[in-house]
Formats: structure tokens, sequence, C-alpha cells
RNA sequence: GCCCAGGUGGCGGAAUUGGUAGACGCGCUGGCUUCAGGUGCCAGUUCCCGCAAGGGAGUGGAAGUUCGAGUCUUCUCCUGGGCACCA
């Protein structure tokens, strides 16, 4: 904290902050959810407080342009990241202001507005600012009505719902902005209940023909809607009806500008802008600064003294880490670090004078931000130690739910680049998680009645086609999947399940049922399978045990050449999270290796193979049965190297290919893997399915694809 | 409103990335084993016609590209997710 605070990443600012009511504690933006904080599900409230920000906007571009290079991350996280953070490209322009101004402002700062449309600028009918913009503030101190808008617009509140049915109103103000491009041209500046102080500058020009929010506005109080973009592919002199025309297109009624497209428009409002000293191109984000002030006791103390003399100051390095107290009451509500004399009170560390700690704790998102390099070498007496970071550090593959896409993933992202920024990281550890894996949740349906609240499925059962308490008897009511928690009671308890089937028959099941990635309802339906299949291997291992090993390499058995591909298969399946496939395909080998000839000298071998592979997801099992076939010589398979497959079996000396007749399959033949393509035409067209298509016609084509089909054109 | 995923048998899900659709598992049907149930083993199981051989249809819907489309293109409908008065 104090390496960022000295880099310049960390900041502390009053600003309007998300307050959640029941946690008594501030949130970050991204721990927002829908209106609601993430843990409490509150509705979250606005507040006005002195925080500790970190900031991370200072990497918003970087954070933004590097989610290229994640080539190891799920599509999906890496735009919700971009959608995140939100970065666009405009021009930030000064109008000047005339009128009546409240006397208090000072007319030559003018109007600084925002915009992503500087070409629409000859399309501008009036001006608007937030209602809580310093002008509408200003003016609210002698405009009774402009006050009284400003109340009601802070009423209405931000909920979706109420965004959604919400009318632009506004209010005009007594004054008005000077175009700057139009001689005499002066635009209306209203407050305006649709523009936000968080983004841009908090005020816009509004263009009614090209922004449906300023044609809603414009229609309501009667101004002006003057086409300034053609839409590309129209010709000749066009309305704009209900809908505001906002592609792409050739600029009409702007005097310099007309005929130019909107990107060399743009460009050229913004040269000018910047040329005239009165505007500058100007790149605006969403993301806001992670603000990790938390007004509470359970978090990492932030080490900062305040003293009336010396303002902030950091707590001295040799004094850290601050230790919170041990003894504390939570028996009034808020943060016991406040009612806490004897740890708050403290000596200046520049005067000496008395002075008080921050209690303010940080958001416990820092801590995981970087525990990754805190694990490289947690003894270490730094942050982290290079030479253990430079070793690990990124991480190989990354683990972890989808709920992390944005929090989680976007903080740990800020955090390394700042460490690096600090000296704690090198350059390779900029980006933590270079490979992304987001596993999908277990979910299942929730039950709950209004006496007893939520139950558990274990509380409940299914009778007459309804579902009932068995406590109470009383009709519950069921909701949809959910992921699985404690609150809800949602859980299915392992224990049960693996007392009855074994842990080993569970995790092959879950394994086997779907990809990881997928959110499963969970369902015990199909654990059967699992289990035979087991006892099936288990039948196997004991039907070749004591066989011992061949002598002779058995290249001509059945069995071992299905193990080696299956090992092959199997690998790669493994390496690329599709354990349901690997799975499939080990039962597939099972079934081979029970129907292998008795004689065949392979199958042993086979089934020492299918038990090496099988470990990874049985691993008590195949032990067992590996020391069942190997003999007190044979080391425990933990230790045991996995398993390669041998080249050689993997060749095919025989392939079976599909003919089509048209594209639609009619037979197939099986061929040398080296027939060349004339003689697999031949045997194609001497199958009596395509003689009897081809009804003693030619075929009009003959396509051969090697090693995979034939399709003959008729 | 904008941006992503995804839609395949009764179910969970496969399909070598344009080349045999439905692997594997569950479930279901029939048979063998058994005094019986279960286990185990064998056979079948996308739909329609047919005793069968065989034929036809088929990956949400419509069109297109191609010798060939679950896969590519356009439109469209549904489901899930993300963002959202962001100027």
């Amino acid at each position: 904290f104090l390496d960022f605070l000295e880099a310049g990443l960390v900041d502390r600012r009053e600003s309007t902050v998300n307050w959640d009511p029941v946690d008594r504690t501030v949130l970050a933006n991204e721990q927002v959810i829908d209106g609601k904080g993430w843990r409490s599900g509150a509705p979250v409230e606005k507040r006005q407080l002195t925080q500790w920000f970190f900031r991370i906007t200072a990497f918003a571009d970087e954070l933004i342009d590097d989610l290229d290079t994640l080539k190891g991350w799920p599509e999906r996280v890496r735009m919700m990241q971009a959608n995140w953070i939100s970065r666009s490209t405009g021009l930030k322009l000064t109008f000047e202001l005339s009128g009546a101004l409240a006397s208090h402002i000072d007319p030559s700062d003018g109007l600084t507005v925002y915009t992503t449309r500087p070409d629409t600028i000859f399309g501008a009918a009036f001006c608007a600012v937030a209602p809580d913009h310093p002008l509408a503030q200003a003016a609210a101190k002698t405009d009774e009505a402009a006050a009284a808008f400003i109340a009601e617009c802070a009423q209405l509140g931000t909920s979706e719902q109420a965004l959604e049915k919400a009318e632009k109103v506004g209010h005009r103000l007594a004054i008005d902005a000077v175009h700057p491009f139009v001689n005499g041209r002066k635009l209306p500046v209203y407050i305006a209940n649709f523009v936000l102080m968080e983004y841009g500058e908090g005020a816009i020009f509004g263009c009614p023909a090209h922004d449906q929010r300023d044609l809603d506005f414009a229609r309501k109080y009667g101004l002006e809607i003057l086409p300034v973009v053609r839409p590309s592919g129209h010709d000749g002199p066009f309305e704009i009806g209900a809908e505001a025309e906002t592609g792409d297109g050739v600029l009409v009624n702007s005097t310099f500008l007309d005929g130019m497209e909107v990107a060399s428009a743009q460009a050229e409002i913004i040269r000018r802008a910047s040329e005239g000293g009165f505007g500058e191109a100007k790149v605006n984000y969403r993301l806001r600064d992670w603000g990790v002030s938390r007004q509470r006791y359970w978090g990492c103390p932030i080490p900062i003294i305040h003293c009336d003399t010396c303002g902030i100051v950091p707590v001295p390095r040799e004094s850290l880490p601050i230790a919170l107290p041990e003894t504390v009451s939570f028996d009034t509500p808020g943060n016991p670090l406040d009612r806490d004399d004897a740890w708050r009170l403290v000596e200046c560390p520049q005067c000496g004078r008395e002075a008080r700690r921050e209690t303010d704790t940080m958001d416990t998102f820092v801590d995981s931000s970087w525990y990754y390099a805190r694990f490289c070498a947690p003894q270490a007496e730094t942050p982290t130690d290079l030479p253990s970071v430079g070793h690990w550090l990124p991480v190989d593959q990354y683990i972890g739910g989808i709920e992390h896409a944005i929090l989680h993933l976007l903080y740990s992202r800020f955090f390394a680049r700042a460490m690096h920024a600090t000296g704690h990281l090198p350059e390779e550890a900029r980006e933590p998680f270079p490979s992304l894996f987001t596993q999908g949740m277990v979910c299942h349906e929730t039950y709950r009645t209004d006496a007893e609240g939520w139950l558990s499925p274990d509380q409940i059962e299914r009778r007459d086609g309804g579902v009932y308490s068995r406590a109470s008897g009383a009709a519950v009511e069921v909701g949809p999947p959910i992921k699985m928690s404690k609150s809800k009671k949602n859980v299915v308890a392992p224990e049960e399940f693996i007392e009855q089937y074994g842990a080993d028959t569970a995790r092959w099941f879950m394994l086997s049922d779907s990809p990881p990635e997928r959110d499963v309802e969970w369902s015990e339906a199909g654990v059967e399978g699992a289990w035979r299949h087991l006892q099936r291997v288990w039948r196997l291992v004991l039907s070749v045990a004591g066989g011992g090993r061949p002598k002779a390499p058995a290249s001509d058995s059945a069995a071992l050449k299905a193990a080696h591909r299956a090992g092959h298969t199997v690998t790669e399946d493994i390496a690329g999270f599709r354990f349901n496939r690997a799975i499939a395909r080990l039962y597939e080998l099972t079934g081979q290796l029970a129907s292998a000839k008795e004689d065949d000298p392979g199958k042993a071998e086979g089934v020492r193979i299918l038990i090496r592979l099988m470990f990874p997801f049985t691993p008590h099992f195949a032990e067992e049965a590996w020391r069942k076939l190997g003999g007190k010589q044979t080391q425990i398979l933990a230790k045991t190297a996995w398993f390669e497959p041998d080249p050689a079996f993997l060749v095919e000396d025989l392939l079976t290919l599909p003919v089509q007749v048209n594209g639609k399959k009619r037979g197939e033949i099986s061929v040398p893997a080296d027939a060349s393509s004339a003689e697999i035409e031949q045997a194609a067209l001497a199958l009596e399915a395509v003689t009897k298509q081809l009804q003693g016609g030619e075929p009009r084509k003959v396509i051969v694809v090697p090693k995979r089909i034939v399709n003959v054109v008729v």
C-alpha cells in the first residue's frame, strides 16, 4: 500500500460511494450487482464519504488492450472485462456561455461537455448538465424551480425499472451555450435527468437527429431536429422518424464538413477545436477507480495515521505490519476499530503529537489480488521474493468460477501491473494468469416454506406429484436450479453419497457426466454406470492378475493396440480439460479389453495401461488394482510416470472409408492405408450400392479425400 | 437497446473443426443366468414405412454456399449470460 501510495497509485478523496446498509460498509462498483450488494444482497445506497482508492484507471488502456494477448482465456471473460472497462474516444469541448448567470459562476469557465460524435456538432440543438453538475448546483441556489427539479431527479432512483420508465425531462436554465462554429447560434442549456455526473464531463451537447435520448428530449421540448449525417446508401433529402440515425454516412448541413465521412469529420472537428483552444481529443472509460476502504474490523489495516498537524502520514515501514486489536466487541453496530481508542490513538510519526490511526480496513479483494505472488515465498521478509516470483510466475493455469470474471480477475490484473511498477514483480508477471479455465457451477433446485424458510434436499419428500416438508408436512415452494449455497440450503452433502458408492466412484461419476466448464444440475441419475464400471474393471484386474508381463512385445495384440490408442486420446483429452470424453474413452477401452480373447498376449498389459489411465480419476481404486496386478516389486502409481503410448500402435494399416453417392452414405470400403486415390476410387465404384445408383452409367465425378471419405457424384 | 454464448434422441452429452450425426453413460425393451429379486452377461434402442432386406426424413426454423453442412453465410425464433439514459 505504501509503495503504491508513493507511486501515485493510491488516492484519497471524497466521493459518492455505494453503501451496503446490511454489511454497513462501502462497496466498489464491481461489487454492486443489479443495484444490490454482492454479499448481502441488500439494495445499495449512495453516500458521500472520504475514501481510499486504488487507481485502477491508470492502467485502463493496458487492461483493455492486453486482453488480446490472453489467448488462454475464455472469449466471454475477455468480453466481459472489455465491456466493464468500456473505452470510448471522443472530444472534450468547451462552450462559451451567455445569459443571466448566477453571480458565483465564472462565465469564462464556459461549459465543458464530452461527446463521441463531434461530427454531429452542426446538428446540436441544446446542451444539458447532470443534476449534480456544479452549474446546476449553482443555479439551484437562486432558482427555486431548478432546486425542485434536482430534488425530483434524486428521488427517482437509479434502479433499472426506474430508468426504463423514466421520461427524459429537463429544466431550462437562464443561460445559453454559444455554438463554436456557427456565428450567432445559441443553444439552450438544461439540467437533464438522463445526464450522469460520473461519466465524461457530466454535461453533453444534444444532437436529436443522431441520438435517441436527445431525440426523445427534443421532441418533448420542441427543439430543432436537424439531420447532419445522411445514412450510407441513402440519396436525396430524408427525415428523422421515430428513431434517431446512429449509423455511418456522409455529412450534410454542416458547412465545411459537408461531403465528409463520419470518421474524417470527427477528426476535422477535433483538429479545429484543438487549434481554437476550446477542445481536445479525450478518451473516456466506464471503469472507475477501485474504492478499497471498508468500514469493518475484518480486513487488512490501512497503514495511515491522521495527524491534525501533519495531515496524512504513512505508518513507518519498520512498524509494519499493523496488528488488529485482539479483544474487540461487536455488540454495537459499526466498525469496532472506531471505538477502540487503545488501538486507534497513536503518536504522529512525524511530530509526535497525538494522532489517530486510519480505522477503515482494506477490501478483502485486495488480499486475493496478489496471494499467488506471496505464495511463491510465504516466509519472505518483503511482500514478494523476486527470485521466487521470477521462477514461478506467471501462473501457468488458473482455474476459477465465472463469477470472478470481473471482480477478482480484473483486480488481480491491476495488482500485478501495480506490483510490477513498484518493483515487486518482474515484467513477465505483469499479466498474472495467461491461461484461465472457468469451471461451471454445481446447481440444485431450492425448497422453502413460509414457516420453515429454506429447506435442504433431504428435508423434503415427494409424494402424490407434490413436494412437502418432512418435518411439517407443509407444501414446499420449489425454486429453479441455482448455484449450491449454504444460505439457500440447496446443497447435497457428499458424505452419504460417498458412503454408498465410495469416493472414487463419486469422482469418476462427476467427471464423466458433463464438460467441466458447464453448469450442471446435480443429479445422482447415472451413478450406477460409474459404480458398475469400477466393479467391471476390478473383475478384469482379477482375471489377468498373476499373468505377469508378456516376455516378447505383443505387437499383434488387439488389446494392447486398443490400450495404446486409448492412452493417446485420453492424454490429449485430459490436457484439454475434456474429462468427460477421456472417461468415455476409458469405458470403451474397458469393453475392448473385456472382450479380448483369452489368449491375447497383450491383455494383461492392456489392463495395466487401463489402470494407469484411470489413476487421475480414481486414485485409490487404481493403486489397489495396480498392486493386485503388479506384486510387491511395483512402485506405487502416484510415483510412476504417466503412460506414453508407443507410436507404432497408432498407425492404421487398414482403413474403413465411407462411400457416399451425391453426399449420401451408401456403403463403406476397407482399403490399405497406403492405397492410392485411383485404387480407392476403383474399390468404391465396385460397391454394389454404388453400381445400383449408377444404373450402368458413368459417374460425373468421384471425390476421394485421403483417409476420410469417397463421394461419387452421379 | 447493445454485446456474447448456446439450441443435437426420453436424459447427460459426443462428433477428428467442412467428411459415416447420435461415441460413451443413464434410462427403456427383449433374452440368457437365478427358486425369486438383484447382480452379471447377450441383443436392441433418433423418427417414419417394412417380418426383414431396404427405403425415406432428421442437429430450433427459413434460405444460401459446397461433391458434401450439426459445423460456413444471411435472415429468424427461443434459452442463458454480460453491459446499459456512458453522450
